[in-house]
DNA sequence: AATGACGTCAACCGCAATGGA
DNA sequence: TTCCATTGCGGTTGACGTCAT
């Protein structure tokens, strides 16, 4: 299997992207959609791989990207989606539409992972570093993490199922609007019904300063993909909510454990207290962690079984 | 004010998966 | 079925900003 040897071309820039190709890439794809990524460059008129461009149109110049801040639901669901899928950053941006899988995986990398490891929770497994007694405490602990790891199995399957038909969906709906808006140079016309807001994103990128005020988001009917769209995404909704709503069932498991997380991401809650707690305390503090700990595995147990409450079961 | 440590995040790298010929 | 070009994905890097000394 060759690599493409798009990237190793001589000549080709590298490094942060200028206002300047941010304008050309973004012009290009307006009008054109982005086509061949790897044939994209030469026709926009820039001097960077397909791949360079793919990324910064993905990462960056996408016009339905949020940027900015997580707000605790974004951060609960991040956690709550990675202990199904693990690094699966993809699957998990898939649920939050907003954003990028690089900014979900950056975010994870360098505030939600340092929580947990904190907290003595080990961010690959989701359980506590040092399992033994609390494991045995738990008691049918092993029993359950097997069904936790199968069930993620199941749903990590079907998740990339999902995403790949959201994902052709949303291409197709954006190819077509494309096309139909060929006459726009300025104005990028995205359609989905699924969107109930029309939403105009004014992003400025860190590195260029191109703005997209001009670049105005707006969601018009085509409808056969729109309706796709609707449905898959609506089947996605449907899923994800009940899902994160079982995970939540235990208000005081996650959420309690999110705002009692308290580090230097305490920014969202109000957690001075429990800040103090976690960044005086050093690892000297585990009747508190050994709460913590077990709220949190409750929570993920009482996804898993629920049988002890009266939840529905998922499956 | 200087500088070193640390945190953040855009961008790159390279492997894996996919799809068309 | 096989080969190969292309795209997707996740891990990693490095530039830049901020904070501490």
């Amino acid at each position: 299997m060759g690599r493409s040897p798009c990237c190793d071309k001589m000549g080709l820039k590298k490094g942060p992207w200028t206002s300047e190709e941010d304008q050309k890439l973004l012009a290009y794809i307006e009008e054109h959609g982005h086509g061949s990524w790897r044939s994209l460059p030469e026709k926009a008129g820039l001097h960077r791989c397909g791949k360079s461009c793919r990324l910064r149109w993905t990462n960056y110049l996408r016009p339905d990207i949020k940027r900015g801040k997580f707000n605790l639901q974004e951060e609960q669901t991040i956690i709550q989606l990675h202990a199904l899928l693990g690094n699966r950053w993809s699957a998990i941006a898939t649920h939050l539409p907003k954003r990028t899988d690089n900014e979900i995986k950056n975010y994870w990398n360098t505030h939600l992972k340092k929580r947990l490891v904190k907290m003595g929770i080990d961010p690959v497994t989701h359980k506590p570093k040092n399992e033994t007694p609390l494991s045995s405490s738990l008691g049918g602990l092993s029993k359950n993490a097997a069904t936790l790891s199968h069930m993620a199995q199941w749903e990590s399957a079907r998740l990339e199922a999902e995403a790949r038909l959201a994902r052709e969906s949303k291409l197709l709906l954006y190819q077509t609007k494309v096309s139909s808006s060929s006459s726009s140079h300025h104005h990028l016309n995205i359609t989905s019904s699924s969107s109930d807001h029309q939403q105009q994103h004014q992003l400025e990128s860190p590195t260029s300063t191109v703005s997209f005020s001009e670049a105005k988001t707006e969601f018009v009917g085509s409808s056969s993909a729109s309706t796709c769209l609707n449905m898959i995404k609506e089947a996605e909704n449907d899923w994800i909510s009940s899902t994160i709503h079982e995970f939540q069932g235990v208000e005081e498991g996650l959420t309690g454990l999110l705002l009692g997380g308290g580090d230097s991401l305490g920014r969202s809650f109000s957690a001075d207290k429990n800040e103090t707690a976690g960044e005086t305390s050093g690892d000297c503090n585990n009747g508190y962690y050994e709460e913590d700990n077990k709220n949190y595995l409750d929570s993920i147990f009482s996804f898993v079984d629920p049988s002890p409450s009266d939840s529905t079961p998922l499956f």
